[in-house]
DNA sequence: TAGTGGTCTAGACCACATG
DNA sequence: ATGTGGTCTAGACCACTAT
């Protein structure tokens, strides 16, 4: 039983089904609905907000228009997982030998805390010279490294991770976020451009100087807005495919 | 006074708003309401289909997402003109000396008839070594070359392009094909890759030999889904950028 | 003031999924 | 058989734009 909007200090200036969209996403981003179960029916949320079924579904349409839920007829309504660590295919094709599209494995080669730059500290709102984690991560595939990322976190949001080893990562970091400091990534931005790669990276990537190398940087964001991690990842243009759909 | 769907030989299989918008987009697609246009409004079409009004919102609602027409409260519902010649700056930044952005001025370099090789034939729908005009084309920022293009057309469709000066054709093409040839671009494809440049197109750019250059290949299409013009654009890839946001 | 789209309601009936 | 979302209807009232 869930009580009205007017209960909720809803702005009441907006459509009402604007203001039932967000009522239902605060219960989303709060986790009252956990990501991947069944939510309440349209009758039972109509009931219970006292509202037309009608201003329900325009509600329900606007979450799914964000890609925040999911519908299935006869199912029910489904509150949507995020998942897009594998969003690099985005950008580039890596196949193994078979290939097949795989998840790249990953390793840490490098862990420390550093003050934040400049540039740092703005992407993740924090002073300039904050302590921030940096991690070097190298990904792989068929053993191959593939890309070589640079990553920053809040050290104070993240220091658990300062006490595990950095084996014990795994391949993927959000999940990772979420079960040792219960930081969840719900969105990210990301920006694309093409450099000369440096010595440095050239020798981790395996690549011959002054090819050029694709960088995307990721600004992760929390399901509130907050930055939470900011990285580069750079790999060989050549492995660059990106297509799009214009009109 | 448009008849009811029935006389349409809409697929009644399908959900009447469905039937309704497909109804509606060949309207436009016909030209009978024109790219600018205000279309009838909610109450006529609904007396004229004989639908509810909530049906005819929902079929226009689906035309809005798809970009083909848009509503303006109070005023109606006008038909999208398709804009995206400026497309490019999706991709690159060009500015000009005093940071303005602005179209690139445009040079055609050569204009020839060649037989379509299999791949662009392939992509035009035409048969292997039809013939094709093939414009190379080159713009300018500052009077300084930013893009070489290499652009592909099917000859007997726009054989008027044969008979004019090339240095009538402006610095858009798109309006051209649509005034010489009544052929309108409605929507694209684009595919983005990197590579070095060739020692030709390095010349056409001045660009030093082996920088890296970014491809974007653009197949457009007619508002009935027909390919009209294959090119491929190449620009020095230190002025690319591309920003995302994903979920 | 008249016409347009935007919101909201209330309810009937259909199609899909599950036990 | 039951519950879910999907379609469709019919109409009231509001807010914006133009004249």
């Amino acid at each position: 039983m869930t009580s009205p909007l007017k209960q909720h200090g809803a702005d009441e200036r907006l459509p009402l089904y604007q203001q039932l969209r967000d009522d239902l996403a605060g219960k989303i981003r709060a986790q009252i609905w956990q990501p991947g179960q069944l939510m309440p029916s349209e009758t039972e949320l109509k009931s219970s907000y006292q509202v037309a079924i009608g201003t329900v579904r325009k509600a329900i349409e606007a979450l799914i228009a964000e890609g925040l839920v999911e519908r299935s007829h006869g199912k029910g309504t489904f509150v949507r997982k995020a998942s897009f660590d594998n969003s690099l295919f985005r950008f580039f094709r890596f196949e193994s030998a078979d290939g097949q599209r795989q998840v790249p494995r990953s390793t840490i080669v490098r862990r420390q805390v550093v003050k934040a730059t400049a540039y740092v500290s703005s992407a993740l709102q924090l002073d300039t010279g904050a302590p921030v984690i940096e991690l070097l991560r190298l990904r792989l595939v068929d053993k191959q490294p593939v890309l070589a990322e640079n990553i920053y976190l809040c050290a104070t949001r993240f220091h658990a991770l300062l006490e595990m080893p950095t084996d014990d990562f795994g391949d993927l970091l959000y999940p990772l976020y979420e079960r040792q400091c219960g930081q969840i990534v719900a969105s990210a931005k990301e920006v694309l451009t093409i450099e000369a790669v440096t010595p440095a990276q050239a020798d981790l990537l395996k690549l011959a100087p002054n090819t050029s190398v694709a960088v995307i940087e990721r600004l992760a964001l929390g399901s509130d807005g907050m930055p939470l991690e900011w990285r580069q990842s750079r790999g060989a243009a050549s492995k660059f495919r990106y297509s799009v759909e214009i009109r």
